[in-house]
DNA sequence: CATGAATGAGCGTTCATTCAT
DNA sequence: TATGAATGAACGCTCATTCAT
């Protein structure tokens, strides 16, 4: 009796009305954080009734959950573009991080939803699970550039486990810091260190 | 006719009794994250009625500001003794990131009350003010580390911005990881190599 | 394009169905009481699907109003049956009570839904209709009972709208004394004194 | 934390807006009936919010509950002042009836809804406990005037068991049969009849 | 200094019903 | 004939906060 809710729409109506939700919470979570998205705000903002935010999401936990993967799935959708645009492989980790980068703060409410979302989970299984599997596959896909990066004649330096959770937390890091200050001189020039650090640690064989 | 909250306690009797407060809302942050922590939940915690916890604080998102300068002053002062502890000054870099670390990680919760109100911060103005002021005194600190650096005879290879926007970052970051999956071997190597191209930055003359 | 409800039940698997959710009602009403008898419960208990309930009857309020005509029908198939046993037409008055207050207390829920649905009909247009057809059907029997007991010598002693409003007025308040406290000693002895009174108002010739 | 409901009320201003949502409840009782009567149609009729009447009632069920009991203290109330009025006490049986009778027809929302929560009650312990209550003290009353009856040198024919069953009795079904036809002919007569019957069972010395 | 009363906002559930197929 | 999807209404619980003393 249950819609599924977003995995499995029932009908294009409900699909396209559960995705309006989504998209609805995403910009509230953006504008107003987490804890003043409440189901009332998500419904107005996207012009439904509140009992039909409920009707399709089970809960608000569960519409936050559904956020987090689609949020999840949009981010690594991104990342995954950025790499595949670039023309010369051999770029894969000199572009890549860039790209990346790009790619992450082109949205800033999807990424102050991805705070929110992670932060909760710290102390909610639902969505610790959710974000997991989010930062894992990040981490595959980040795998997966170090092996491109080998397979065009690079030599990677270090470990592969210290390249994924180094990039991951500086992500991670360099992204809290630009939602509070914004773009300043001094993340620019991080960000550039990091990225020439980056690719110091994968030099041309 | 308010008490000014904990800064100004009234009575010896109010400050330990404000001070308890604050403890269990540590706590209960620490345990049950920052949406379910409530005015009643803490106030059960603190073992007084949920009226006194507004008594003391005039609201909950004071409360939590209050919370978050006592966090921001702790860990501050923790890193301050951790370096301070440092016998030979000229380890400053190398020793200090690691002393940091073990600090930062000590408590728990304080950590998780740290992230939580960080990402609360993003979109409210009066916490915002007293995180930000908390990262603006570990950046200080960590500009007088570099300096103090520098006075023992190291040379700083990168720009200061840079190197305390890295650090803080990193810091976030790998705190971030660490509050996930704990001490992973990955995050352990991680933090080594951390602290390793830290040194790298700053060599002995 | 609806199915007529129970009175022209479509087909005979239509009207069987029809007759589960009927007794379904039946037992969740006797059960549960008038306020607490859902369509989903009602559902349940007749193990169809919600949707099904409205499908035979349209609205919660005609399933009621089918089930208080099915009480009412079953209620004066009773009581006819019970008075039609007699054998001597003579004790129809001594007699009938006897046999009426069996028929009316033989079950249970079947009471409790009659009095749900009287007492609903007070304010429910459509439900009074129903109740008061059956009321005056039970008046109807009265009255018969009455010439059928001057046509057996006895003469009866009171007007006869008094005596069929005072029957009447003496079963419901009875059994909504016997609902409520089952059969007492008491109960017992007013029953008894009531028939008596009753004899007394029709004596033989 | 919980006002205690009506029984003791915190403060004048909670006491009177109490006392304004039971009336409310009454007039929409016996304007609706039981089921239509929602927190909403009694917070809106009482002219507060619908989170005040949860504030001083529980639940629902529990607002019905105190208004049962308070329905049942205003009969009881109105019944003894009946009672008390009577001049001569010779004519306690005789004239008790009749006004008590007028007692009890007074107040048309009162009799509906005294019905709606006695049928209710049949299937909800809470609301069971209260009728069983007021019917006691009824049956008390009724003795009452039995003993009075007598110590005015009636003699009591039938047992007083059968008196105090029977006129209750009567009175619920006689107040059934008056909420739903009204003040018709046959209910004047009958109600006389009961009268006279009662005066026949407790004759002058 | 401390507290109980009062109240608006939010969440999540069940219910009855209509829509659409 | 039968059914799942959609939806407004009501209920009752917690939360944060203000009022009044």
């Amino acid at each position: 009796m249950r819609p599924m809710a977003f995995s499995a729409p029932p009908t294009p109506k409900g699909a396209r009305q559960a995705q309006e939700i989504l998209d609805a919470a995403l910009r509230c979570l953006g504008r107003d954080g987490f804890s003043a998205t409440s189901l009332s705000r998500v419904a107005d903002e996207a012009g439904v009734s509140k009992r039909m935010v409920l009707y399709y999401f089970d809960s608000r936990e569960a519409l936050f959950d559904q956020l987090a993967e689609s949020i999840g799935e949009r981010l690594i959708t991104a990342l995954d573009d950025a790499i595949d645009g670039l023309e010369d492989p051999a770029e894969a980790v000199t572009a890549g991080f860039s790209e990346m980068w790009t790619a992450i703060t082109a949205d800033r409410a999807l990424l102050v939803a991805l705070f929110g979302v992670t932060t909760e989970a710290v102390t909610d299984a639902r969505l610790d699970r959710t974000v997991s599997n989010f930062k894992d596959r990040f981490r595959d896909l980040l795998r997966k550039q170090l092996d491109l990066a080998r397979a065009n004649g690079r030599r990677i330096t270090v470990d592969d486990d210290i390249a994924v959770t180094a990039v991951l937390a500086g992500f991670l890091g360099l992204a809290l810091e630009w939602l509070e200050r914004g773009d300043t001189p001094e993340l620019e020039k991080t960000i550039g260190a990091f990225q020439a650090m980056l690719t110091s640690l994968a030099p041309p064989a």
